[in-house]
DNA sequence: TGATAATCGAGACGGTACGTCCGGTCTTGAC
DNA sequence: GTCAAGACCGGACGTACCGTCTCGATTATCA
């Protein structure tokens, strides 16, 4: 998905590809999660639902996985500008985007596919690691080496764990279901997990923290 | 699960059930469970693998799920006798026992097919809170409330929350596979957690932490 | 069914069979059969309909086809008096008290379902014939002799084909049900096998038959 | 059955069907039957002596009985060309060509097991009585009729009737096999018939027969 | 009074078949 | 080369019956 390189633009021989068919594919494929936990997501259905043949869909997408993928990436903002400059509030205004997406039924139901399409298919659950695990730890080890580099929180601290800490309580709540994920369990994920960066050996930067309140 | 006293043990109507069928059915699972990812867990293929049939894994167990959690449970230990004395000893013990389950490619299996499944079949989703996730919560809650009683950590603390923290890198791990599930981990993460619950040096725990509520 | 010689009573060891259970097991045969046509005769829904255990069916009857035939000899007369001296009577007599047999739904049920499980199982279809096909040719053989004896008829008549000819419409309209079976259909299948018979060189005996009209 | 007309040939959409895998399965089928009475003649079997999967069969034939008929309609003649110039001589051989067919072993098992098949199955009634059963008493019942135009056969014969003396003792005969069909007795069958339909000795026919009524 | 033995219901058991769904691939004619 | 349509094989689903078997309990005859 959006390669970095314009490659070149390769002449297209043959009939080139409808949009409309794309869009038709994804679209019903939209609605077809929506309807969240009604039976498997499956191509025949989503064929069926876009009025497009099967091989279409492969065409475009060699799996299961990769449509989800593509679903998935479209809920995305285009470029995930990060402000580095303070770490707790990036965290925070990270956390609550990534509750708010998750209020969509749709957006759960999407992740919830993935995952169960990766436990059996190994091809999607290497995409799973590359296009959405990795990505986010990349962003957050990114905020957390800028943090330690300006100074807001102390070097040594164990990144990979912390992140771990972040993104494993929002999984674990996602496809269990035991308790929600709204903006109160992003304030208490917070809370706890704050202590662990700011918790330096001398007097912690309490300060900024209580201004933004 | 499995209640201590035997509720009157309704008298055995009918040809009662063969125990070897029973265990040749749990082999056959476990054998094509073991065999990792490689294709999807069939009850066609453990009924033929156990050289039984359909009728007799359906008599015992409704869903795919149900059998799962059989295989599940027969993984853990009768009694989950806690050593409530000291908090810190027994989140280490609890985390280690867990990591070393997790080395075995067959618990790994099974988890993750129980998470597949639970993902579209509701029944199997509520059998996985009901008999994996709740009474591991509840033993970790219980844990943390006698440490309370006993002043080893402050009330006041936010338990849910320190659950989640607990429990969902570990589930986070083992689905994506990002990073491996070792004693090191483990490690880590008691390291990472720990502060949160013994935040004062002294035993009557008053600190930043709580002044932030 | 009803052995000619008594048999000595042999000393019957064990628990004596439950009559009741006997004629449960046809009771709610007869009814599955009523609803004619109504998926298939099995002898699982004859044991959950009577309330007793498919063992107790097999004990009696080894087969299907074996429970078919005595509801089918059930619905018949114990003896079978011919009248033998008129054969145009007797063959009247016969074709009205069979087409009135075949209008019950249930005696229709039987003998079709018997007939289907003829053409897959030997076992019932010998005994189609010895008991059902073969009775009835024998006594109508009987009569068309006798007949021939008392110089009702010529001898040299093909007998076999008469029969033939008597039967073979019945089944046939029964099978397929391309036109009723009803009093109709016996007088005029009468008024054109009659002809076959009484069609001596010399003029035929047409008075009897005219003034029972 | 299968208009001679085209009917517009809609444009064949989609992938057209194998004639290859057509043939499998009719051939296979073929196989199946004539390991004659050999169990009951299931989809699945012939899905697996084809090679072909049970969809493809499916998609062809909704259901056993369809499947059975087209094998019927198979072993037919196209056009079943009729002389009617010589009602004695079509008769004869109509029934010579019948009684060859069913000499064959697998003619016998197709509509025996057509049979079977009906007396559970409506929709498979109905085909037979369409496609089997009404083909031919039209084909006798043209056939007498011109017979009648012709001068042959008196009017006022009941032809319903002798077509059911015609069709009745053949089915009789294969559904039962109490007795063999074969040219003995087509030539027996005719015999007896005959009278009833060139009843006078002369062209113009009137007898003892045409006063009954 | 027991021992013996066949019965009873319930229901487990391995098989076979049912008819449907989906996965991924392939094959048409039209564009 | 793409498109919709849809055929194709394979595999799995969950259910229904088949005929046999194994239980504990019951009910008779024989010793």
């Amino acid at each position: 998905m959006t390669p970095p390189v314009p490659e070149t633009t390769e002449p297209v021989r043959g009939r080139p590809r409808n949009q409309q068919t794309h869009q038709a594919i994804l679209e019903a494929a939209r609605s077809l999660l929506n309807r969240e936990g009604e039976s498997r997501f499956s191509i025949e259905q989503v064929a069926s639902a876009a009025g497009v043949s099967k091989a279409s869909i492969y065409r475009r997408w060699p799996t299961k996985g990769a449509l989800l993928i593509e679903l998935y990436m479209e809920g995305l903002p285009e470029v995930i500008t990060v402000d580095a400059r303070s770490l707790r509030s990036e965290l925070k205004r990270y956390l609550l985007d990534t509750v708010e997406r998750l209020q969509n039924p749709l957006w759960r139901s999407i992740l919830r596919s993935l995952v169960a399409e990766g436990q059996y298919d190994p091809v999607t659950a290497e995409l799973l690691r590359e296009r959405v695990v990795a990505p986010r730890r990349a962003a957050g080890s990114h905020l957390l080496q800028h943090a330690v580099a300006t100074g807001q929180i102390p070097a040594g601290l164990d990144h990979e764990l912390i992140l771990d800490l972040l993104f494993g309580p929002l999984w674990y709540r996602l496809l269990f279901e035991h308790a929600p994920i709204d903006n109160d369990f992003a304030e208490r994920l917070l809370r706890q997990v704050e202590p662990l960066l700011f918790s330096g050996s001398s007097p912690p930067p309490v300060a900024a923290s209580r201004r933004r309140r």
